[in-house]
DNA sequence: GTCTATAGAGAGATAGAC
DNA sequence: GTCTATCTCTCTATAGAC
């Protein structure tokens, strides 16, 4: 069986070492020489091809994190029937991979979001953006469901957070009861908007 | 007029300022120095006063903000008319705040509660702890208006979720948005719930 | 209780050979 | 593109005088 290192190119290895650590344990917590060991790449790679360094990498790590989500959300919800139970699919697929991962995987850009909101602009905006893309999907499903854009704009937000909070709570809880409870909620918010048509 | 280091004692000071800074910029991202440096303390107090070092600063702070917030809430909740106003006044007074702060004051243990989940075990436990206390003031505070306590619980859950993600979403676009949608959710989830009694 | 100095480890970043 | 060595800075933590 060929290494890792030789089917997947070394910057791609680096990016994704850098996610996986960034959202677990934080950005300023993750060293880029615990980045490169875990990538097993040299260290001198790391400034190669992520020539702003530390700095660079979150970005891109935020951005891959959130095109990845945005994916994700966008198959679960449309191989749904309805985008009731696309809502419920969601938040049920979050809570099986809070449980896969024993609590570790979970929004892939929220720890690190938090962190650098009022200290690093150039990641807040990446942040920004990508929540932002997330609510403009997630808005565009609601829409097509019937919702006029103005609700369904407010109600993807609160489904958002409801989703961000929900992750916060079981990881600290290390329980789905909040991201079970979350999801009843926007299910429930979905269904109200609905028939509000 | 007399300095703070005269009115405030060290401890305190120090507690205060780890709490400012831990909650903006993160547990990892704030050094020790910094901490003394912004409670005007010489550097061996911390240690005088905090024998465990910084995890155990980081462990009081959590508790001390917990408590903070629990009596905030609680305020805000007892002096409305009713328990939906009162939930509307609390994700209000937490916009006002976060346009206050410049977007830096949000929840007082959620940045560390996202970097120390799946690394620092006894402060995870804080975290968790301190998020329960609040679920389960929340949920007394719903069941007192005839929510079933079942329910109450989930509803409860589903607020500090809202709470939670509207703060990580509103710190990251730096604006309210997010939280207002939020509050409003909030509010639609609370007004079902006490129809549904 | 206060304060300074410093140990020892690890951080981000850079230079330059290969 | 890869890799090593190293610079400088900052971190947590400790020792010990006062």
């Amino acid at each position: 069986m060929p290494a890792v290192s030789d089917l997947v190119p070394t910057r791609e290895r680096i990016l994704n070492a850098g996610a996986v650590l960034f959202r677990r344990q934080g950005y300023a917590a993750t060293g880029l020489k615990q980045v490169v060991a875990e990538a097993d790449a040299p260290f001198g790679s790391l400034y190669y091809h992520f020539p702003q360094g530390k700095e660079q990498l979150g970005e891109e790590v935020l951005r891959a994190g959130g095109a990845f989500f945005l994916v994700l959300y966008e198959q679960i919800v449309d191989a749904a029937p309805d985008v009731v139970t696309g809502v419920r699919d969601f938040f049920a697929g979050a809570a099986e991979t809070l449980v896969a991962t024993d609590y570790a995987d979970a929004c892939p850009i929220a720890t690190v979001a938090g962190e650098i909101a009022s200290t690093h602009e150039s990641l807040r905006r990446t942040a920004s953006d990508v929540f932002e893309s997330w609510a403009a999907a997630a808005t565009d499903r609601f829409a097509a469901a019937g919702i006029r854009r103005g609700p369904a704009r407010k109600l993807a937000l609160a489904v958002v957070a409801l989703i961000e909070g929900g992750f916060l709570l079981s990881r600290a809880a290390r329980s789905t009861e909040p991201m079970d409870a979350s999801g009843q909620a926007a299910v429930a918010l979905v269904r109200a908007a609905l028939e509000a048509v």
